[in-house]
DNA sequence: GTCGGTGCAAATGCTTTGCATTGAT
DNA sequence: ATCAATGCAAAGCATTTGCACCGAC
C-alpha cells in the first residue's frame, strides 16, 4: 500500500504530458536533485546542490519546477516551526512523513510509524479518496526541554 | 489527556511574566480575536475580525503577538496547500487537528480522529514527551476530483 | 515552425524592524 | 520612574512575473 519509489520521472513526465507541458532537461535536473536530497529541503538549498552538482539552472526555474513538482503530487511543501522559506519533501516514496516536535527548542525528531499509514489508508478509503501521502506532526515539549525550561523561566529562539 | 479548552489568557500570562514581558490591552485583544476565530485563520484575517470589533491594533502587533503565542505554545502554524501566507490555529483545546486535503483541488476536510489523538499519546509517552497538540494531514485526491481529472486533462490552481 | 521554457531583473507582498511615543508594572 | 510595547513607515527577503531569446515537440 505505501507507494514504492516509483520511477519519480516518468510520473513526472507523465504528468507533463497531461497538460501539454514539456520536459526539459532543466526539469529532470531539479527532480534529480530533489531525489538526491535527503528528507526536508528549501529551494535554496536544492539549488545549492545543484550548483555543486555543476547543474545550474536559475532561481525562477527552481521555483517553477518545484510548484509542478507540488501538482504532480511528487513533493509537498511542510512547515517547520519557525521557518521563513518553504520546505519540501517528497510527498511519498520515502519515509518519514511522522515527526515530533518540541515547541521550546525546535528539535525535530523523524518518527518511524506504520500506524499513521494505517489510518490514513482506512480515513482515505473509508470517504473514497485515494491518498498520495500525509503528514503527521506532534507537537510538545522533551524532556530535555522541559528539564532545561525549570533551571530558567526564559525562552528562546534561533 | 487532551488538554482542556484552558484559561488560555492566563497561559499567556504566565509566559509573558515568565519572559519579563508585559501583558497589555492590545495583546489581550488580539488573543480574544484568536479563540474568536474558527479553526484556520491567518494575520490578516485577524485583523480585519478585530477591526469589525472595533479593536484596531497595527499590523506590526499583530505579528509580534502571533509570534509570542506561538512562542506560548498557544496557536501554532499550519501550512495550507498552497497558500502565501502563515496559517495559524489553536495548538489545542479545539478540534480538529486533521484534515484531508486534495492535492489537486485543495479540498480541505477537516476530520474527527480520535486515534489519531491515541497515536500521538502513545508516541509521546514513549519517549517521555509532554504533548500540546499534534496535526495529521492526508493528502490525496478527493473522488470529484479525480471523476473532473478524467473528463479533462488538465490542472487548476486556486 | 510552434508554443512553451529559461534566465534575468524587476516587482510583489507578507513579515519584520527602527524609532519616537505611550503605557504597564 | 523604568523599561517594554505600540504604531508608523521603511526595510527585508522569499517568491513570482514580464519579457526577449532558446529549445522541445
Amino acid at each position: 500500500m505505501p507507494p514504492i519509489l516509483a520511477p519519480l520521472c516518468a510520473v513526472f513526465r507523465r504528468y507533463l504530458k497531461s497538460c501539454s507541458l514539456r520536459y526539459t532537461s532543466e526539469r529532470a535536473d531539479v527532480l534529480a536533485a530533489v531525489m538526491d536530497m535527503d528528507d526536508l529541503f528549501d529551494a535554496d538549498s536544492l539549488l545549492m546542490s545543484m550548483r555543486a552538482e555543476g547543474k545550474d539552472v536559475s532561481k525562477a526555474t527552481v521555483y517553477r519546477t518545484l510548484r509542478l513538482l507540488q501538482d504532480a503530487g511528487i513533493v509537498t511543501p511542510f512547515m517547520l516551526l519557525d521557518a521563513k522559506v518553504t520546505h519540501y519533501q517528497l510527498a511519498y516514496g520515502r519515509d518519514p512523513s511522522d515527526y515530533m516536535v518540541c515547541v521550546q527548542t525546535g528539535e525535530l525528531i523523524p518518527l518511524q510509524c506504520d500506524e499513521a499509514v494505517q489510518l490514513r489508508e482506512r480515513l482515505a478509503a473509508q470517504m473514497g479518496w485515494t491518498t498520495v501521502g500525509h503528514r503527521f506532526v506532534i507537537y510538545g515539549v522533551s524532556p530535555a526541554a522541559r528539564s532545561e525550561d525549570s533551571r530558567s523561566g526564559s525562552s528562546q529562539r534561533t
